[in-house]
RNA sequence: GGAGAGGUAGCGAAGUCCGGCCGUAACGCGCUCGACUCGAAAUCGAGUUACCGGCUAAUCCCCGGUACGUGGGUUCGAAUCCCACCCUCUCCGCCA
């Protein structure tokens, strides 16, 4: 969410970012919207003064005895028509709230242009991609001959886009959540939390995946719970309506978590394998840090989610999206795309983010500076460090051998009881 | 799921029966500044909610409004009365 005095005060910012965007949206029809609220807030303002000032009037009067029934008359006016104007308010400041929470983040002034995932612009890449002297197979392959990959089976326990891990998959899956958890602590400053998978409305609200979102979300039948796309809401919202120490910032977060994801939308996209699932899991990093220094922050994240792939020698290049490919909160964000040898191109692994002030409105999350009585707005970020079911099916394509077996990188095997090679175990 | 208690500032808590200078909200704690002190503790004094609108160069003042879990209702007027819902705690039931 914008700061609506912001948007008032300066239109062509908006207008300029809505178009970057791509968007539809109308800032002369909010504009004029907003206009009408300050004036009927205005009116109903002075009735309401007349009101708590004639109270006080009214409560003396009745102490000392004196004949009130002419001013109980004029309140009877004034209240009655306090009743309609607010009324009238409260339909225009629904209105006002629907429009700008359905307004995106304005995107920064680094953000490139361009329509969509092709406008993206590279920002640097890492690792040589692997030559393997034979042709290379996709993970699904790979690991369903392996015998660790099973999606017949999920798909006969619950249905399609879910994926059921066997044997040396359920363990690489553990070892990579593990692994990647014991990284960011231990090396990058985060402190790691398990929140609830299952969020409230206003958790989503906070995070900005509601109001607008709602398809994308598994939600609870009878319930105001749903599950959660990603545990930036659930981390995101541990702050929700509260004001930090400024000595407190930046604040670091890691988590493990399951997120679930209907996929709307996306039906014949990815269908075979783990790429796109309902259900997969993701270590997140969340930064909660001063608006002066959220860029360089931003930077620091990616950094973080990078050295994963770098620790797990996998090739990766980085991408800044491009306006209008960019998510509907965020203000800049660097896709980190791992290289896959089966399907001959770069895959979206990790996707962070600075959202600047906008999840922060929306949850209310404050700190309050040494040096004024006012409190601030605290700039949010977020980035997968990393997506794990991504990972996994990363490892497979590029430690791919002639034979079908997988090697384990070095780095994981005392996660995996020191297995260095998967392979088929001959009956 | 059943019974009971509760939700008021950063924290604790009074006020609710009997509606009206009781919401910058008593009292206590914490925090900030000052006095005393070589310094500290103790003590004494002062200060300390957020948001919205207006005014404004201003996130300073000043003026006004709103908020007592949430949403409705009654009333000239609601923390207080009525209805619905949410959450927390205790006990019981069920359960990993």
């Amino acid at each position: 969410m914008l700061d609506i005095k912001f948007i008032r005060s300066n239109p062509d910012e908006i207008r300029d970012g809505l178009r970057k965007r791509r968007s539809k949206l109308d800032l002369e029809q909010f504009l004029a919207i907003d206009q009408k609220r300050r004036d009927l807030l205005l009116e109903t303002e002075e009735l309401k003064a007349r009101r708590n000032q004639a109270s006080g009037e009214m409560a003396r009067m009745k102490k000392t005895g004196e004949n009130a029934e002419p001013l109980l008359a004029e309140l009877g006016i004034v209240s009655a028509r306090i009743k309609t104007l607010d009324e009238e308010l409260r339909g225009i400041d629904q209105q006002t709230s629907d429009w700008v929470m359905s307004i995106p983040n304005v995107p920064h002034s680094s953000v490139p242009e361009g329509v969509d995932e092709a406008d993206n612009r590279e920002v640097r890449s890492w690792g040589e991609k692997p030559v393997l002297p034979f042709a290379p197979k996709e993970h699904w392959e790979l690991g369903t001959a392996l015998g660790g990959l099973d999606f017949e089976t999920a798909a006969k326990i619950t249905g399609s886009r879910f994926v059921l891990l066997k044997g040396w998959a359920a363990k690489l899956e553990r070892a990579l959540i593990s692994f990647m958890l014991d990284v960011q602590t231990a090396e990058n400053g985060y402190d790691e939390v398990m929140p609830p998978v299952i969020v409230n409305r206003e958790s989503l609200m906070g995070t900005g995946q509601l109001p607008k979102f709602e398809d994308e979300l598994f939600h609870l039948e009878n319930t105001n719970y749903y599950l959660i796309p990603t545990a930036e809401v659930p981390v995101t919202n541990i702050y929700r309506d509260t004001t930090l120490a400024e000595s407190a910032l930046p604040i670091a977060h890691c988590a493990y978590t399951a997120c679930f994801r209907s996929e709307a939308g996306s039906y014949g996209k990815d269908t075979k394998g783990m790429i796109r699932q309902h259900q997969f899991d993701k270590v997140e990093l969340v930064r909660f840090v001063h608006p002066d220094a959220s860029y360089d922050e931003l930077e620091k994240l990616l950094g973080h989610a990078e050295s994963i792939l770098q620790k797990l020698g996998l090739p990766y290049r980085v991408v800044t999206l491009c306006a209008g490919d960019l998510g509907f909160s965020s203000a800049k964000t660097y896709d980190i795309e791992v290289w896959l040898p089966g399907q001959d191109k770069y895959r979206e692994i990790s996707s962070c983010s600075n959202f600047e002030d906008f999840q922060a409105r929306r949850a209310g999350i404050r700190f309050k500076p040494a040096d004024s009585k006012k409190s601030r707005l605290v700039h949010t970020l977020n980035g997968s460090g990393l997506a794990v079911g991504r990972t996994m099916v990363a490892i497979l394509e590029n430690y791919q051998q002639a034979d079908g077996s997988v090697i384990v990188p070095e780095i994981l095997r005392p996660y995996m009881n020191g297995l260095e090679k998967i392979e088929l175990r001959k009956a």
